[in-house]
DNA sequence: TTTT
DNA sequence: TTTT
């Protein structure tokens, strides 16, 4: 239930390879960067100019795993979910603020590199309904929807005790929470 | 012209009266901030839990001068728009992050609050062709395209040499640009 | 899953009261006819045009009893959902098509006739995550997202053996199909 | 001007190459069939189950003729447009509804297919903000917001008088208008 | 800071 | 057939 609309859509490029971190009870977060683009001519000098924007984009639930498993940088991706700012603090104590669009169950995500040309692997049928494939798909996903249940998003906090059924993608991070940049830009 | 697609639409209330400033060239710009929220029963406790997220939305052009004149406080308000991340200095000259969802000529604006019961005045029969009424209309907008034509959204820096043809529907504020907020938060 | 992206998103009102019909299973199955209308300045004869569109909507799952509760003929609505075509067959034997909003568990809606003034009766806290209310709620609903679970809609094609728990708000139709029309258009 | 919502968002597949007709005024008139698919798996039988959706899309304006020149059969597309429903006449004289989404300077288009490697010729970097390029653009396009000014679409009706500008990139068809199917189906 |  |  909610009171007002608030929804994101949005095609772009990821800017590096998704990060995949694991909530206590195993649930995947994945953030990613999307570069969407505009262009124009300047209406003075008549010079063509070309600004990029940058979205952090946070998928929580089963399209956490996806996006872990099939983005990487420069994958194009079209993400269907909503506006959250949250508050944290900078290294000087000062709050800082950081808008990010939330792709959980009630969004969507649909990678639009074709054909699965960019896949190291070969193309084997897969039946997505069951949450925890024993291999590694190896086919790019399409679209899905997510399977987070929860209605408010969490943070990640720690390493999942036991070994998800989905191992991560990436290289463990050393210890540092969720907002362990080195500074204090947003991302 | 763009690589990419960065579309928001956001159905939301105005936390305060809109913002109305004007570019040198006239052009006016408003603020307002827009809440949307979720409700949700937390699986554990059993308890309804409720979220407010706040948005900044930028109106520019036409529907700059709409929005200042005919939103209100506690107005209800459908918004098409656009994601952009600006930067500003905090007071102690660290950089900070504030995202906008800017509704120009490519976004829409629809007010929602029906029949006009909020406004203070009769209803009159007005043709928005014409950029600038020379009398106060009293009848809700509703859908508009804008009608900034800049492909990329100026900050307005100063008042006009000029008195705009709208004139400004918020009582002017002392000297102070933009961004003159009186801490380091975002809005 | 998909492969694709299918979205509608519509704001506008009911022409006429929501047509609730049941599946066998019990689940509702709310039709509406929704108007959005454009209008313009004629380029030649410099007249005032409009032009009014037409949407059939179909609401299914618990959004379906939403809609049949709480919507009247002029109720203002936003529906998110998808397009779908259906064949159907003219009293002529030949292939009729009428495209549809579909409405279910991947879609929204909330209702914009702002602070209940369209009710008949009076204000009544309500938890609405319960299915079905024993009595009848007065207080209009803001967004829902859908509870039906099928993964492609279902025609309704006769009375419930059972009463539904959340009896029809229309008086039942003699006997007769959901395409039982008068005649060969659409709606 | 609008009072109300009506957006279409359509990630699909082209059908057929596009079918490019000019008005009377030498504008570009452009139809697609876009499909979108849904699978999912039955309840009771488990078995996978898929149904592919198709869209008619018109293009009007300038992006009539982008999707005329880049699009062919099996491109993959974003569009953002909306719902008209238009009647015409059946060969047994009655009347028939088609539903379009209509992508005209209120839309958009962007295409999807990477990095230009369906083309048929090398890169080229060209200005867009030109309507008529003297040589073909070999390089797609990615979005661009449709130049046709009209508030309401107009039929295309007759080959232009003069060569447009911007030579079809079909073979003609021989004569018949825009309406002129085999049958009575939609499309 | 809104709204219900 | 709605709405303004």
């Amino acid at each position: 239930m909610a009171r007002g609309v608030n929804k994101v859509i949005l095609i772009g490029n990821l800017g590096q390879d998704p990060e995949v971190r694991y909530m206590p009870n195993g649930n995947a977060v994945t953030n990613v960067t999307l570069a969407t683009s505009d262009s124009w001519k300047d209406r003075e000098t008549g010079q063509q100019q070309e600004r990029t924007e940058w979205h952090r984009v946070v998928f929580f639930g089963k399209l956490a795993e996806i996006a872990g498993q099939y983005l990487r940088k420069g994958s194009k991706v079209y993400v269907e979910g909503a506006l959250r700012t949250r508050k944290w603090q900078g290294q000087d104590g000062q709050d800082r603020y950081t808008t990010e669009i939330v792709v959980d169950i009630n969004g969507t995500m649909q990678m639009l590199d074709s054909r699965g040309e960019q896949g190291q692997g070969g193309y084997q049928q897969q039946s997505y309904g069951q949450p925890a494939p024993q291999q590694q798909p190896q086919q790019p996903m399409q679209q899905q929807q997510g399977g987070f249940g929860g209605g408010q998003s969490q943070q990640p906090q720690q390493r999942p005790q036991q070994q998800p059924q989905q191992p991560p993608q990436q290289p463990q991070q050393p210890a540092g929470g969720f907002d362990d940049f080195d500074d204090d830009i947003p991302f």
